[in-house]
DNA sequence: AAAGATTGACACGTCAATCTTA
DNA sequence: TAAGATTGACGTGTCAATCTTT
């Protein structure tokens, strides 16, 4: 096998340690995450974005964008929080081709009671072994990935953040 | 809300991005071989760990553990590949609880065709934007977080890294 | 009883098709 | 016709239960 052109060694040595992080992190949250709360760590993460949204609320579009996922993938989703009364829908009263989710009191709730032990987990498992300098390394090369990830660097979503349940 | 404690501002902002690779690289590399050679991420990874050992075969016990999968996940994987005679099964002659999986001539076809665009996609998505220094900070600070993730440093497997059709 | 592995049920993600409003 | 969103079918992953060999 002769291949246009391989990984160098250090590439080669990074690569196997990233898709042993994208392999296992994953699942450690996932696991965390299932057996305190009840929770997918999808789940969390949308629940969380709408906790921080004003009114807690965020159209279906903008939270797709937020959470990194498709707007199916999304929908799925928030069909279930909403059979477990986490979450409502409407259509936006301007616009009706367009869904308002919200984030109810119980789903608050259940984000806020699930959210120490997660920040916890996310302590000890990712941040647990690095210094400061490794946090900063580890930002920006993550910036770096996302930026050939996403060939389409139009929407920018910076904002100014406010801190709330999450993270 | 008023958690134990939270992430500092730092470590937030590198949270957020390490999510969304997290959350886009899989799927972007997914999205890359199911187009271009029918395989799922998890599939190529397994018939390339297998087309480095000796004699294109290994435990499953080995197998899984190399790949960081579970023994289950593996096994359902494996079933598939045989299906497509990618991959045989059989018992260990020494010891008849072991299975033995073996890479088939037909299945190292697969993957020696699959790799280059892989390679391609992956030097494309995640070396591209990287400089020099970059990937070696990208291989330090996986390495702690699996550090981290790991709770046994117990058996290593460092062994000589053959060149072959993987990464 | 323990190690190695497999299986089946269930939950989730993806893709393509569909539906509704603009 | 396009934008926003939802749905259903299908493949895959996970967990617990099971099976076999030691």
């Amino acid at each position: 096998v002769e291949p246009t052109r391989w990984l160098d060694d250090e590439e080669q040595a990074a690569w196997r340690q990233l898709v042993a992080v994208i392999l296992k992190l994953p699942a450690a949250l996932e696991r965390q995450l299932q057996r305190d709360a009840g929770l997918s760590h999808f789940e969390y993460w949308v629940m969380a974005l709408l906790s921080e949204a004003p009114a807690r609320t965020l159209r279906m579009s903008d939270l797709a964008g937020q959470a990194n996922a498709s707007l199916s993938r999304l929908s799925h989703v928030v069909s279930r929080l909403e059979r477990h009364h986490r979450v409502t829908r409407r259509p936006d009263p301007g616009d009706a081709r367009i869904t308002l989710a919200t984030l109810t009191d119980e789903g608050f709730e259940v984000v806020a009671v699930a959210a120490p032990g997660h920040v916890a987990a996310v302590r000890r498992l990712v941040f647990g072994g690095l210094d400061r300098g490794e946090v900063a390394d580890l930002e920006r090369v993550c910036a770096a990935i996302l930026g050939s990830l996403d060939p389409a660097p139009s929407t920018e979503q910076r904002s100014a953040r406010t801190r709330s349940v999450s993270d």
